[in-house]
DNA sequence: AAGAGTATCAACCGCGGCTAT
DNA sequence: GATAGCCGCGGTTGATACTCT
């Protein structure tokens, strides 16, 4: 297509770029303005203005794009300079479709670092940031059209057993912030090759998997990756897209919230975002109440205010999983056995106690693409296949009779608030992404430990996250008459070792997806995956 | 062959961080 | 510390190419 389009713009401008339409103001874009005034034009590059701009960067380099506007006498702005040098211009451009390696280094990339596509570029020698970008759209929408995965199945099950096996490991002898402190590329293997060993030592642990999805999978996806990932990232935008607690309000209230009510409320966080709400959760001025989520069972405080004001995991739903169209009669059912592959899942991942909510409360709603989507996708594929069942199902097994009684509540609760995402669609995405991110940040967000509400997080040294008293409360601290934590409880105590959560991760992921599904997801070749992303 | 629908790609736009003043 | 300009990033849009019916 490009060709053809060269070849347009090869001569003289056609009578349509030379329209005002195509002419801007001067006004590039709400970032840099155009210094020298005067019009600029907008749209499809001609030869010769690529000859001007290859010509001005030779002379003078790359950076100060809008200089070249004065000096070179085009009339573009910088930033669509920049763009013009950096997607086609710039020498050692790789032009033509992605290999299948480039394929698959994208993929895994996403899975760890969601939307990045300049971080990602950066892996990807001669390929643009928006060259992945439309590749990855593209491949998004074809996949989805075709109903499969977008991760392969050793990056879903790496992302799933890491983020299981790392939370042990992170909570050792470095503190969370240790390595949030660093660039999670900079991780070292070392750490990589202490959290294998630790798997077996410690299957499970709750406390802060201080380490995103995207982290975690830096140890699947093998130190490759980490030996060349330059340090790149800007902390300080890290920190910028980490949230915190509404200081305020928190600090109000934490005094007077005892540490137990304090987890369980920070379930309900979690369960209220799942839910769409808006946060922090505003409470009703007239009643003076919280929000309803007050009623789940098991819940003795209503909202303590101990609401994250991390930005709502909706910007990942947005802008990687932008399918959310779950069945309606899925909202009772959350929780149910209807869906247990998931609220297995949900288990495992909404169980971090407090000191590891103490670490970061911080979301990464892009950085858990991988997760995210995962259980998006699985969600999408078991739900429309148990949707015939889900009825029967609401008639619960024994032990489910309280998150039944729950979630119709919430059922009701969501209806009222008249909003059209399903809180069933959101619910495992939203809180495995935040359990991730608030039991440890992504890869760009540092926990701002010093944005967390003081008083009992920050008494605990990150040292003594993993102490075995705390191992041992932490399912004391779980509201046992909440479904997900009893499953969280069961899944603690089953977990004794690493090949078990192994095979329980597996199995769920297989449920979880459904038979067909899962026997792609029991294929593990990338071939095949691949192939199957060509083949819609 | 023609039209409709879809895919792909280049470019634009807005936002926000960084830095110099 | 405040402000303005520059720069980069990610999302979105629009044009063109391609495929299907």
């Amino acid at each position: 297509m490009s060709q053809a389009k060269n070849e347009r713009e090869d001569g003289i401008l056609s009578s349509d770029q030379t329209e005002s339409s195509l002419i801007d103001d001067g006004n590039c874009g709400g970032g840099g303005g155009a210094g020298g005034g005067g019009v600029l034009k907008k749209g499809p590059w001609t030869s010769a203005e690529d000859a001007i701009l290859i010509d001005y960067v030779k002379k003078h380099g790359e950076g100060n794009w809008n200089a070249v506007q004065k000096h070179s006498g085009l009339f573009r702005c910088g930033k669509s300079c920049r763009l013009r040098w950096a997607n086609h211009l710039r020498p050692n451009l790789k032009k033509g479709a992605f290999t299948q390696e480039e394929e698959q280094l994208i993929i895994e990339l996403h899975a760890k670092m969601g939307n990045k596509w300049a971080r990602m570029a950066a892996h990807l020698p001669g390929r643009t940031d928006n060259e992945i970008k439309n590749y990855w759209n593209t491949r998004i929408k074809r996949r989805q059209r075709a109903g499969l995965p977008l991760y392969p199945p050793e990056v879903c099950l790496q992302a799933l057993q890491e983020s299981h096996s790392t939370s042990a490991v992170n909570g050792g002898d470095k503190g969370p912030h240790d390595i949030l402190q660093n660039n999670s590329y900079e991780i070292p293997d070392v750490i990589f090759d202490s959290l294998k060993a630790s798997q077996s030592v410690l299957p499970y642990v709750p406390e802060l998997p201080d380490i995103s999805a995207s982290s975690m999978l830096m140890k699947g996806l093998g130190s490759q990756y980490c030996s060349f990932m330059p340090p790149t990232i800007h902390r300080q935008k890290r920190l910028r897209e980490s949230t915190t607690f509404d200081p305020g309000y928190s600090a109000a209230v934490k005094n007077e919230i005892p540490l137990f009510e304090q987890f369980q409320d920070d379930i309900l966080d979690k369960a209220a975002r799942s839910f769409g709400l808006p946060f922090p959760i505003e409470p009703d001025p007239a009643t003076k109440n919280t929000f309803q989520f007050g009623v789940f069972p098991g819940s003795h405080t209503l909202s303590n205010g101990n609401f994250s004001t991390s930005e709502p995991a909706f910007e990942a739903v947005k802008s990687e999983l932008p399918s959310f169209q779950y069945p309606e009669a899925e909202l009772g059912n959350w929780g149910t056995c209807s869906s247990p592959p998931l609220e297995s899942v949900d288990a495992f991942i909404q169980s971090p106690p407090p000191t590891s909510r103490a670490e970061s409360d911080s979301l990464s709603p892009r950085n858990s693409g991988l997760l995210d989507a995962l259980l998006h996708e699985a969600k999408t594929l078991s739900s429309a296949k148990n949707h015939a069942s889900d009825k029967s199902s609401n008639s619960a097994a024994p032990g489910d009779i309280a998150e039944s009684s729950t979630f119709n509540i919430c059922e009701k609760e969501w209806k009222n608030c008249g909003e059209p995402l399903s809180p069933m669609g959101y619910s495992a995405t939203s809180f495995l992404s935040e359990c991730i991110s608030a039991s440890g940040s992504s890869l760009d967000e540092q926990p701002p430990a010093e944005t967390f509400t003081e008083s009992h997080v920050k008494s605990e040294p990150a040292d003594h996250v993993l102490t075995p008293e705390i191992q041992d409360e932490a399912p004391i601290r779980l509201d046992s008459c909440r479904p997900d934590t009893l499953l969280a409880s069961s899944w603690l105590e089953q977990g004794s070792g690493y090949d078990k959560d192994q095979t329980i991760m597996t199995d769920s992921i297989a449920t979880l997806l459904g038979d067909d599904l899962s026997s792609e997801y029991k294929n593990d070749s990338w071939d095949i995956y691949l192939k199957s992303s060509m083949e819609p």
